[in-house]
DNA sequence: GTGAAAGCGCTAACAC
DNA sequence: GTGTTAGCGCTTTCAC
């Protein structure tokens, strides 16, 4: 089913379709009410590829995240709300949301190279930032709008937002240091990813400021952040003496791996070693004892995301006057059992 | 850059330089060199909307799931390892693989039905699937190559592969009632998914092999198949007299809720109530007690599902002659700490 | 082995 | 307010 085949139907010229189809003002109203009760009689679609190709723009937007590092990471609920918040502002203006999937083992600058190439989509999100990134330095050069989840040190004016790991951290460190806390270790992930440098610098900041000397064997990175990643940080931890009575992880699903640890190691998790998580999710309330963790909004962050991007889209530009996005997004402490004062 | 500009800049006629691209057999080796040669020194790459109008096709394959359900029911790693498996047969033909997210909220027929409508892709992933699917019977009808991740009652001889849920339940009934359990308790997804009836039927079977009357007390069915689910499953089950010792779960991550549940009570779970999981994953080790649950090699999953939908696809029938797929994806059982003979 | 040209479905510019 | 037509980038006949 064609637009030839329906303005045929119709006796009506293509033009006129086209145009009553596309909301277009100068089309009679009568005649308007016919294309469009034809259209749906006949379950006709425009062919996006037609559109495409005439118009330039797919009306497909892209999520690029990494089948290897982020999903299997930050778990489950994170990008599924983040794309919720997404689709809520794309939904008025026929936007889909389609996710990229960078194959594991796969290049992520290749990637995105190949996407922007064949035009698959007219925007990108991106995800996973590294510290020194050249996808954002080859789309700003393309002129391919985009914007980041994390910031970068690379290509200077683009539109952002990354979690506040300064503020997680800070406050964590501050929390436990007024509990009493003096040895306190953090996990970071092991990549080249830039919230790790984040998160460690403002974590060294935040011990200067409460007169802590920074003991670099406190700062464990971990290959994975997942339960075994946070299994074998709180193994590395338990190995250090004195051992520290706490510990900063930079993913939640890093806990139920140190609770393990502390388990086997016959020490009870919050009691003998106390522990701050990330992100409060569905896991932090039910484990056992709650896992202290920052509330971060990742529904408004999706939302704030797609707004970000639209505004830097020529087309969209208006509809969202929210001019260069370049923000960190915030978070709340959520306290639980898992962090009492040293016993 | 269009294949025209390519073209002007080599003084060759665009048709040839369609022709060495794509790998015609009737262009002089020479001519080939130098245009493979400057396309990629101009960054050249074809225009997707372009070939897609010219070819009916768009060389990208959609994986279709939906924000709310299962995302964040199988949580973080499931889809994720099965992507992979399916982007491993796809490379080698040069196609993409995008996941096409149904927002909550929206009925995922209609969604099948844009996306369909709009060409956006030449074949699709279906998940989630329901006892009786709309989207199956559309998909069939419309002729679109199609296969489903899960069994149905709708839509006569369709390509699917369904996880052994019937496995699964049998195994696991058999294991607990060898060890000394009579009052098991199985928690079910509250959904019409299809696969909560095929556990069930299978459960009360295997009940009934085993001479153990069934009670519909000891089916719960839980909301969410999530932690807090399995908070509330678990909450469930302790109010029953006499308390069921043993408990199969829908999906690992409600363990997190059980166990936190049964603390909760002065329980210890595995010694005053025997779990057991459905999948193995990073979490299921690091519980402690650790889950018994099943192992399924979710990246061989995805390379069968890839598999099964490219032989109906009439392009890719040749190199993947596997006829109609239409299996139970074996299980096997990893026997964790969680399940002990009841006290 | 290569060039010329048609046409996939659509929108937009222009004529009336 | 509607019809006509060019052309987006590409592949594929069809000549030669």
């Amino acid at each position: 089913m064609s637009i030839r085949e329906l303005a045929s139907h119709l006796n009506i010229s293509i033009g006129t379709v086209s145009r009553a189809l596309n909301g277009r003002s100068d089309v009679n109203a009568e005649t308007r009410k016919r294309v469009l009760e034809a259209a749906a009689e006949l379950g006709y679609v425009p062919n996006q590829s037609g559109r495409s190709l005439r118009q330039g723009t797919t009306n497909a937007i892209g999520f690029m995240v990494e089948t290897n590092s982020e999903m299997s990471n930050h778990g489950d609920t994170f990008f599924t709300s983040v794309y919720d918040g997404v689709q809520k502002v794309f939904a008025p203006h026929h936007l889909d949301l389609v996710v990229l999937l960078c194959p594991s083992g796969d290049d992520p600058y290749d990637h995105v190279r190949r996407v922007v190439a064949r035009r698959f989509v007219d925007a990108l999100f991106i995800s996973a930032i590294q510290r020194h990134d050249p996808r954002i330095d080859f789309l700003i050069e393309r002129e391919i709008p985009f914007i980041a989840l994390g910031r970068s040190l690379s290509g200077g004016s683009h539109p952002w937002i990354d979690l506040d790991f300064e503020g997680v951290a800070t406050q964590a460190v501050n929390r436990l240091v007024a509990r009493g806390h003096r040895r306190i270790g953090l996990v970071n992930p092991g990549s080249e990813i830039n919230l790790g440098y984040i998160f460690a610098d403002a974590y060294r900041a935040a011990l200067a400021a409460n007169g802590i000397a920074y003991d670099p064997q406190l700062l464990v990175r971990a290959e994975q952040t997942d339960e075994e990643g946070g299994y074998r940080s709180a193994d590395a931890l338990l190995a250090l003496e004195p051992r520290p009575t706490a510990v900063v992880l930079v993913n939640e699903n890093m806990a139920i791996g140190v609770y393990r640890r502390l388990h086997e190691a016959g020490l009870m998790p919050g009691r003998d070693m106390a522990v701050i998580g990330l992100r409060q999710s569905q896991l932090t309330g039910f484990l056992s004892p709650t896992l202290t963790c920052f509330r971060i909004s990742l529904f408004d962050l999706g939302r704030r995301l797609a707004e970000g991007l639209l505004a830097t889209m020529p087309a969209y530009r208006d509809s969202h006057p929210v001019g260069l996005v370049q923000e960190v997004w915030p978070i709340e402490l959520v306290p639980g059992e898992s962090d009492p004062p040293p016993r």
